[in-house]
Parts: C-alpha cells; sequence; structure tokens
DNA sequence: ACCTTCCTGTCACAGTGTGACAGAAGTCAT
DNA sequence: ATGACTTCTGTCACACTGTGACAGGAAGGT
C-alpha cells in the first residue's frame, strides 16, 4: 500500500473522528462542514472529497456491514434456505463489530450516541438500508430461482431480515454498552427466528 | 369552514398539483422550489410555509396514510392480536385509497411514478417511516401490557408489518395501474400472514 | 530529474431552508 | 360599513450544503 492511499485512509479516519467529537459536543445540526474541516485543517471542499455529504459521515458503517452481509451471503451454501442465509450474514456482521479494535468500538459507541440523540439520522440510515436491500433482494431472488422483479416473497425475506436487525439496533433501554448492544441484536435474531414458520422462505 | 382555511387548502393541492407535474416533466432534482413556486404565483419563502421542504411534498400521502393506520388501530378490539390488528390496519388503508375520488387517484398514481424514477425519495419516504413505526410500537406495547422501551418484540411486531407493506408498495413490474397496485399489496398481506407462526404476537 | 497521475485548495455558484419585518387580506365585533 | 384584530403573504437578508472548473503541488514510476 502506497504512501498515498496511507495518507487517505489517515486523513478519512481523522475528518470522521473530528466530526464525531464535534457532533457529541455541540450536537449534529448545530456543527457545520467549515468546522469540521477546520478542525483537521482541510478544506471545505475537500471534505466533500472524502464523504459525499454530512449525513455520509454517519453513514459510515452502514456501508461496511452492507459489504460484510454480501460478502457472507455470496459464502453461504447455494441450497441453504435464503432467511437462514441471511440470519447467519447477520451474526457474521455482530462478531465483525465485536472482533474490530477498542479504536473501532471507540467509534461505534460515539456514532451510536448520535444517532440516538438524532431520530432524522436514524431515518437517513434507514433510507440507505433500501438500497442494501435491493442488492440483497438479487442475491435471494438467485438462490430461489426467481427473477428479483417478478417475487414479492424475495423482497419480503429480505425486508423482514433488516428489520431484524434494526429492531436489534435500536436496543431499548440501553447502558450504551458495546456488549449490550451486540447482546440485543443476537436477542432479536432469536426472536425472529422463532417467528417465523418453519420453512415459509423455501 | 372559512373562506381561509378553504383557501389554504386550495393553495396547498395547487402547488402539490403543480410540482407533481413539473416533477414528471423535468426530473425532481432538475425542478427547483422557485419553479414550483412561480408555476402557482406564490412566492417560495410561503412555499415552504406549506411544505416543510422540498421532499415533503412527496411524503405527503405517507402522512396521510400514517393518520388512518393509528385510526385504526385505536378501533380494533383490544383483544386482538397486534399484527392481526395492524394487517386490518393496512387494508382499511388500502379501502382508503381505493375509495378516493379520482382526483386523488391521478395524484397517487403520479407520486408512484415519481418515486419510482427517484430511488432516493423512496429512501425519504421510509425514513419518515420510522417515526411511524415508533408511534404504532407504542400502541403495540399498549396492546400487550408491556412498555414499549422494554420489548423488542413490539417493535419487530411493527416492523414487519411496515416491512409488509413497503414490499407491497414497490410492487414490481407493474404497469403502473392502480387496481394493479392495490392488488399487489393485498398479496403481500397475505403472504405475511402466511409467513409467521400463529401466535408469535401473542 | 522527468513526466504522469492524483490530490488539494481556491473561487464561483446554484439551491435549500430560515428569521425578521411590513403590508395585504380575512375575520369578527359593533 | 368601519373599526380593530388576527393570520397569511412577499420581500429582503442570510447561513449552509453540495458541485463544477481550474491551477498548483505532492506522490508514483521511469
Amino acid at each position: 500500500m502506497g504512501l498515498r492511499e496511507r495518507k487517505k485512509e489517515k486523513t478519512r479516519l481523522a475528518i470522521l473522528d473530528a466530526a464525531l467529537e464535534l457532533f457529541l459536543e455541540q450536537g449534529y445540526e448545530s456543527t457545520t462542514v467549515e468546522q469540521i474541516a477546520g478542525a483537521v485543517d482541510v478544506s471545505p471542499r475537500t471534505f466533500f472529497r472524502y464523504f459525499t455529504s454530512k449525513d455520509h459521515l454517519v453513514l459510515w458503517f452502514h456501508d461496511q456491514s452492507e459489504e460484510i452481509l454480501l460478502e457472507t451471503m455470496a459464502a453461504r451454501p447455494p441450497d441453504e434456505p435464503p432467511f437462514t442465509a441471511l440470519m447467519h450474514a447477520l451474526r457474521a456482521m455482530l462478531a465483525d463489530i465485536e472482533d474490530a479494535t477498542p479504536q473501532e468500538h471507540e467509534r461505534f459507541l460515539k456514532l451510536r450516541r448520535i444517532l440516538d440523540e438524532n431520530p432524522r439520522l436514524i431515518g437517513q440510515s434507514v433510507a440507505r438500508g433500501t438500497e442494501t436491500e435491493r442488492r440483497l433482494a438479487e442475491v435471494v431472488a438467485a438462490r430461489r430461482g426467481v427473477r428479483a422483479d417478478e417475487d414479492q416473497l424475495s423482497h419480503l425475506i429480505v425486508a423482514f431480515a433488516m428489520s431484524t436487525m434494526r429492531v436489534g439496533f435500536e436496543c431499548p433501554r440501553s447502558d450504551g454498552s458495546l456488549p449490550e448492544i451486540t447482546g440485543r441484536m443476537a436477542e432479536s435474531i432469536e426472536l425472529a427466528e422463532r417467528s417465523l414458520r418453519p420453512g415459509w422462505d423455501a
């Protein structure tokens, strides 16, 4: 990996960390891009080269999660029922969070606090989720041997799976610790598995 | 109803119709608030007094639907299983769309075409849905005799119900006619009812 | 060193959304 | 009708987000 790429990754994280810090200090809305850029000695224009929007800062983890979801789905045996495969993918995502560095844990928890305080951002996060759903629906449809355009069930399977993740993530009455959050998510996954009729996704 | 309120409702609809027309003609992004306001001889500032944002134009029907959902839920017998009640609410929403005036049908179909062409807006629509989900979760939790903060299942029930609606609404391979759309939504509701284990939401 | 490629800052700009204020229009008395 | 009263509207000024264009500088390979 060249110096250029290392430098880029460094600024990307510097911007992200500075932004999270400012958001927690003075709130999301009242923090401007100019301030964030200023905190890491970068021009506002450059900020937008790293993150396409201010919201994108907060959706960062979402993008990472999507990657893991898609990778895991690709790796699961093709004859496995799609919803089961999706639940495995969710658990893989969970494991990835747990196995991350303390620094990344820190970011994850800060982000979660910001999300809690700004319902609008949760909405944005869900909004981005629709694109993920579309892609996952393609994968599920392929597994089921149908076209995604023509099969509502494929969409329903994915939508239920994503709902499960979201419910776990919103994580009611949390003290904000990482084990509690991941615990809730695991809980939510089990709940969903128990709620559905065996073989419904076949 | 006084002249003032009638006039207000008239401008609100005039703005909405002009906007939908412009969006279909030249696309959502490339239509400015100034244009919309100009088309109905209103200042841009006034536009924002009727719709809090450009996006809000498109989320208009969402707000209406939420109202019906909440009203129906309040009217359903309290001992009915929550998911069943929610499915009834969805059907009530459907009926409301079908029973509307031709003019309102027109708006609904235009809106849907715009949504189809702008995935970002679907996201926004879903984003607004999270607030609806929160309110519905309160209602469901009350039915189940628990606190919404402490019960993941209440959230899961609502999330599954809203997913069902969305999947029906996205309506793959549609020719765009109203009967087809409502048909797909009904289909989706039945699919969901068949997929869940009896008594899962008790 | 050289040339190429990519990154960055500066400038200019379009567009969304908001606060403040003055004036017009609607409302409701007498 | 005429008055006072409330509510809506337009104008002006403004902060902020996000983008296109261009010039200079840093990193890459030769």
